[in-house]
DNA sequence: AACAAGTACAACCGCGATCGC
DNA sequence: AGCGATCGCGGTTGTACTTGT
């Protein structure tokens, strides 16, 4: 017997040999024939009237993951990233719940991603993956990165440093109505290495929640407080910036608002940055748990 | 070049929920 | 109500491909 067929009985005892393992371009092409001509559903019936020796689940499978028209195929955007960290903290793993809110991609993708590439990190920085010390960590480099990645995206030519966006904008250059992504991490580039909270007299310096996120047209962010209105920041020990204007809070404050399809609310508490740990000092319960080189390697985790 | 280890992702499996007779 | 068929979900495995040695 070949390596992908096993045998079984149907419900009409009779023998039948059921293939397994990847799908050939003969059987697909035979599977999208018959689901344009007949529609999907009845996965059993389906399979066995388009004499394909798949199981209905199979068929099914085959379909939703792969072959239907409106799947979307390649790495996921940075803007699909954000929004899988951001569900996921929500709904843990509900993965076909969380595929729900990013058109084109399946839940299957969505989990492969979650356990080949978040899980990867977690287990490099010897953190539970559904740990609150995770979730922190991601809420405190990884989204803001991804954020920075965004408007690299959507602006290639633009310079992602806060003092270039902030200084090349005048206080009267109009804001666009409907603000960006490129508009919000513009004001949102989160230093290279930890900055202590006594630095800063504010101590939410850094009020991450969670973006506006629009499904239906592409994420947007809105800018909560116009970058103009901070300027002058300075540049730490590796030369990147840091932010020291007293009313920074605002410059790192990305807003939760709403999903379009479903009014999201994510939970405010369950963001990382409180009064009592804020992201610049990553005090998290009190404990400097973030080293140099956890922070590092959280920082790479956009390469993921 | 050959091999091992790591990675990404398609596909399978088990199980509970739902449907239809 | 009972039962089998089907569906949908989340977890796991298999394997092709890539990268490192």
């Amino acid at each position: 017997m070949p390596a992908h067929t096993k045998k079984v009985r149907n419900s009409n005892e009779e023998d039948m040999e059921l293939r397994k393992g990847p799908w050939t371009l003969e059987e697909d092409s035979t599977l999208i024939h018959h689901i344009a001509c007949h529609g999907e559903g009845r996965w059993n019936l389906l399979a066995k009237f388009a004499g394909l020796k798949r199981t209905g689940k199979s068929c099914r499978l085959r379909w939703l993951n792969y072959l239907k028209p409106d799947i979307k195929r390649g790495n996921l955007t940075p803007q699909e990233q954000l929004m899988i960290l951001e569900l996921h903290s929500k709904w843990g793993n509900r993965w076909s719940k969380i595929a729900q809110h990013l058109p084109g991609r399946t839940d299957n993708e969505i989990k492969n991603y979650w356990r080949t590439r978040v899980q990867k990190q977690a287990r490099q920085l010897n953190i539970e993956s559904n740990s609150k010390r995770f979730l922190d960590a991601v809420k405190c480099f990884w989204m803001p990165r991804l954020i920075q990645k965004m408007e690299q995206t959507a602006s290639p030519t633009s310079n992602s440093s806060l003092t270039t966006s902030m200084n090349s904008r005048s206080s009267s250059a109009p804001l666009s109505p409907n603000p960006t992504a490129a508009s919000l991490s513009s004001s949102f580039s989160p230093p290279r290495k930890l900055i202590h909270t006594s630095s800063y007299p504010n101590e939410n310096s850094c009020s991450f929640t969670s973006p506006i996120i629009h499904t239906s047209d592409s994420m947007k962010i809105s800018e909560s407080t116009r970058a103009h209105e901070h300027p002058a920041d300075t540049l730490d020990a590796f030369g990147n910036t840091i932010y020291s204007h007293p009313n920074l809070a605002n410059s790192y404050s990305v807003e939760s608002r709403s999903y379009d399809m479903e009014t999201l609310m994510l939970d405010p508490t369950s963001a990382m940055i409180t009064s009592e740990n804020s992201l610049l000092g990553c005090h998290m319960e009190g404990v400097d748990w973030l080293s140099d080189d956890m922070a590092d390697s959280l920082w790479n985790m956009n390469e993921m």
